[in-house]
DNA sequence: AGTAGTGATCTGTGATCACATGTTGTTAAC
DNA sequence: GTTAACAACATGTGATCACAGATCACTACT
């Protein structure tokens, strides 16, 4: 039968193209926390009209990807110190479950998959000028194939919500870093790379060991470590 | 100050008025899932014009609690057997890590809260003909009180996210039950709310005693046993 | 009787206008 | 020189129209 051939072929609507735009945008960091948007600006930046805008604004405010703010604002969420503990400590635990999973009913497919985004992520590393952009990637990629091999889709969406909530801190201040930062600073930028280069590195050797726990450890000193690193930068908002 | 006072008071739009309408349309399971909807009709039966309806569609669909159909369709979506014991599971460790939260942070006022519904849960149960909606509503408000003591207000924002996804499938079979149900059923469906009963006890139980795993078995076997009677009642899909 | 054709109708999507409400920048009064 | 008043502009919200695509009911032809 041509049905289980061809792909369903959902057709592609404006609003969506100006949602994974902005979408994108946010998540590789090159929008700033607090940054104002409007829809008018936006949709003539964008080249189309408001009404798509309107919708993926409207569809970004529902998944807290973006907010409305009191005067007729749209703007990048800012987040608290304890907001991004708390989003800390629910991905160590929604994405630990997944990583479970994950080690009960991968294949090998999956884990030749793993690998080698793991290797990749060594060698741009390994460059004397690693590309962020592209280590943060890579980095995304490795995470969601060892969190889609847990075979939980449901739970994937889940986690891709939360990605999009906290990405944009992750990367802004990736993004921002190498500018921003003092030269010491940029030294602990980098050990804080070789470290997850290590992190990762453990987490695969439990997920070939097929050993749930250390796996779910590995992921929790990578989140933690990294969630030190946004904390200590000073990109966070200190109170509520 | 005046500002610690008031409350900021958002102002109010139309399309968030619509929004919340649905919410509790979808919520309180007076809409079947695979039922359809159609901007102009329900802009019709709401008496506001399509603009509003298509914002707070746009949003439900954002938030998976309405879907895009294939031919232009916006339905209530339907849930197979597997996407729900998934989600049951992501319930589990979710509201689980909440509860866990809860038993260490919680204090006299957030308990006596807990005690109060659950007796009027109790109270309502008790009566000859006790009313599903109600017991619902208390039901959720129940569990969302101890969420609420987790003093995590992200993990609360994402607990309701799932709810909204779980409940129209949990609270339609619930309404519809004692109607549709042969008398045998029927007999189940009280069980089944005598079992919620004794699992509401034991949860209250472990929370005084601050025992966190105590408290997480109760939940589980809580979720498990209501996920049990949702799959027997044949509302779900078969397969994908 | 059955089927292909065809016009009417309904669908979501997108564009454009109207409006109330803020914000900003300039002017005028003291 | 400072401040109040006001005009110009920008904002999101809502209404309305246009349109392409799909569905449906009815007709006409075999």
């Amino acid at each position: 039968m041509i049905n289980e051939l061809v792909t369903p072929l959902q057709r592609q609507t404006l609003s969506m193209d100006v949602y994974e735009q902005l979408k994108q945008l946010l998540m590789s960091g090159k929008m700033m926390p607090g940054q104002q948007l409007s829809l008018r600006s936006t949709a003539e930046a964008l080249n189309v009209s408001v009404m798509p805008v309107r919708e993926a604004i409207q569809r970004l405010t529902a998944e807290n990807a973006l907010e409305l703010g009191p005067r007729r604002t749209i703007r990048v969420p800012m987040m608290t110190i304890s907001q991004f503990r708390e989003f800390s400590s629910i991905r160590i635990v929604l994405e630990g479950f997944a990583t479970e999973q994950a080690c009960a009913r991968m294949n090998k497919r999956h884990l030749a998959k793993i690998e080698a985004l793991s290797s990749e992520f060594n060698r741009e590393l390994e460059q004397s000028n690693p590309d962020g952009t592209k280590l943060i990637g890579i980095n995304e990629d490795l995470h969601f194939a060892i969190y889609r091999a847990s075979g939980m889709p449901m739970l994937l969406q889940l986690i891709e919500a939360l990605w999009l909530r906290v990405g944009p801190i992750l990367n802004y201040d990736l993004r921002s870093g190498s500018k921003r930062l003092e030269p010491k600073s940029i030294v602990d930028h980098h050990t804080r790379l070789e470290n997850t280069l290590g992190h990762h590195g453990q987490l695969i050797k439990a997920l070939k060991a097929r050993d749930a726990e250390m796996a779910k450890v590995a992921l929790k000193i990578d989140i933690e470590n990294a969630a030190e690193f946004i904390i200590s930068s000073g990109t966070l908002v200190a109170s509520d």
